[in-house]
DNA sequence: CTGAAAGCGCTTACAG
DNA sequence: CTGAAAGCGCTTACAG
């Protein structure tokens, strides 16, 4: 196959040094004046050539390829759960063509004999000028190593981890959670439930604060309101035992998944209870095509967006970086599965 | 922060030189002998530094850079028609991962100020070993430049552009739309209709194809068998016309959108007809969340499989490569909405 | 068995 | 206004 031309194949046609060449290209024209001619003979070779810079050699020269890396710890194009994260990748792809960068998907993962190979996978990501990551741990260590090198990195989803020196963009669910049990408190409710899932990520704890913080606030009893379990427990049993204990208002969060607030919503249908008459049903979240289930919209395509930006940023930035955390509003879904206690 | 430690750092600390470290991390001992004791010196002297390679020199050094790149003439995540790709990118991302590539989305398309953007953006594409590129069209003059350079590239879909040089994996819609159409026959259907959108994709003209080769082989009178209607067109007036023509089964096309399927799907519910019972219908592909519907399975999911592996080949191979075609074939599903006619 | 040297394709001081 | 040179951190012939 024919090489690619190279600046010095230009240089050559345009009968100037290959200096000048990069010169032009890179339009680094700061005090430094160039004839218009030469500009123009380069500028035309260029296009004849086909010239494309290579973007390994400028990141070795220069640590600029406008290309953003992705690196998710599972699939980048999930199977089971590609509706949750899909509206990120749009948003990230979006805001990112915008901004004239391309993306570097890292597959690394796929391989996968656990935590060393992590570690080659993630550094590997100093290919790009930063990296985008998400996933629901954070590999300490590779990523300590990556903010130790300044190289730029920002986490979807909220992270603490590291001493809170990982920047991130994030969903304000503990305000958003607050909201709705503040609303079925407005409504009437004195008893309820919050179930959640058996799994400490960041996104589930938010959500417990939130609602814990609004049910004192409210001065309800807060001793039986969290409810831990797995989807497959979740059946008319449970109902029942709270429906015996004066439940009148349950809310559920909503994981990647899905799973647990669709176990919910079947359970509630199959103990043949209707919404919200006999029992109000709130979700912190908004399960897939269910509309009309009252609780808030998680603002993921403009989180991908957030995060490329955030990203952009700090590549660009020429001072000493500061961790930057940002947190995204999420959008009540008023719904018509809550109202007042039966 | 200290800057990471180098080759030539830890040529310093074990007293060799840096050759000789290159050697013996890379593993590059192809007829090279080492003693055992330098060797011992180098790996603690890179264990204690703490060394991981620069991934960005490594690459300039040895020109290939494990990156494969996926152009998409639209969006790699659209909006709309999510549910359609999503599957060929699973399946390109799953054997990129196995392969050991990562994947390079260019964005540029989005800036998008029509050809001339086109061109700079695909030849943006030489970053990576090789590319993969999808969409319904050919923007010739590039992708002919490309393949004159003799630079890596798959097609996905099957083109026949730039005098069949290119090399792509398809889909054997000649030969599923056949079948559904023998099965048709097979059952007493004598009087049908293939039913396809008015653009001429080579996926939409080979069902044709395919559909009137069974025709005809079956001796069906062949005249009147293709309609062509956009979706709007589709309508309860429409079904009653072929009705009275003596028309008992439809076939129609699927395209990216689903929407002709779907327009036909509702036509023939609205006009108050039961499948198979009334009428027979079939779709050559298969439409979203209706696996009830007869017609075939396109294998998506493996069709981005192969082309990464054919890219692949073809960045491996060393002799002078020949363009190579690839079509696969689709999985009948049998459904319910065909039977004899009533 | 090991080192000096050239080169991958760029950028960036530094000289003219 | 433009060029020669060094350097980014590696790999890979080529000498000893």
């Amino acid at each position: 196959m024919a090489r690619a031309p190279r600046q010095a194949d230009i240089a050559a046609a345009a009968g100037v040094s290959q200096t000048t060449v990069s010169l032009i290209l890179s339009g680094n024209t700061d005090g430094v004046r160039l004839s218009e001619g030469t500009r123009q003979r380069v500028l035309d070779a260029a296009e004849e050539l086909g010239y494309v810079p290579d973007p390994v050699a400028t990141r070795l020269a220069s640590s600029r390829n406008h290309m953003l890396g992705v690196y998710t710890f599972a699939s980048a194009f999930p199977t089971d759960v590609d509706g949750f994260y899909y509206p990120i990748l749009v948003g990230i792809e979006e805001e990112a063509a915008a901004l004239g960068q391309d993306l570097v998907l890292f597959t690394g993962t796929g391989g996968g004999q656990g935590r060393a190979h992590d570690k080659t996978a993630i550094r590997r990501t100093r290919v790009a000028d930063g990296c985008l990551f998400f996933g629901r741990h954070v590999p300490e260590e590779p990523i300590d190593w990556l903010l130790g090198g300044g190289f730029p990195l920002v986490y979807i989803g909220r992270r603490d981890e590291l001493d809170g020196r990982i920047p991130f963009v994030g969903v304000d669910y503990v305000a958003a959670s607050a909201a709705v049990v503040e609303r079925l408190v407005a409504l009437g409710h004195r008893e309820l439930r919050y179930l959640r899932e058996d799994d400490d990520a960041p996104s589930s704890s938010d959500r417990e604060k939130g609602v814990l913080a609004a049910a004192r606030k409210a001065r309800l009893a807060v001793r039986r309101i969290v409810v831990r379990a797995t989807p497959a427990e979740v059946g008319t049993g449970l109902i029942a035992r709270w429906r015996a204990e004066g439940v009148t208002a349950v809310v559920v969060e909503e994981t990647d998944t899905g799973e647990l607030s669709a176990a919910l919503l079947a359970a509630v249908e199959a103990a043949g209870l209707r919404t919200p008459a006999d029992l109000s049903v709130a979700v912190l979240g908004q399960p897939k095509d269910r509309p009309e289930v009252s609780g808030f919209e998680v603002p993921r395509r403009e989180l991908g967006r957030r995060a490329v930006r955030l990203l952009v940023d700090q590549i660009t930035a020429s001072g000493p970086r500061t961790a930057q955390q940002i947190f995204l509003d999420c959008v009540p879904v008023a719904g018509s599965t809550i109202g007042p206690p039966g």
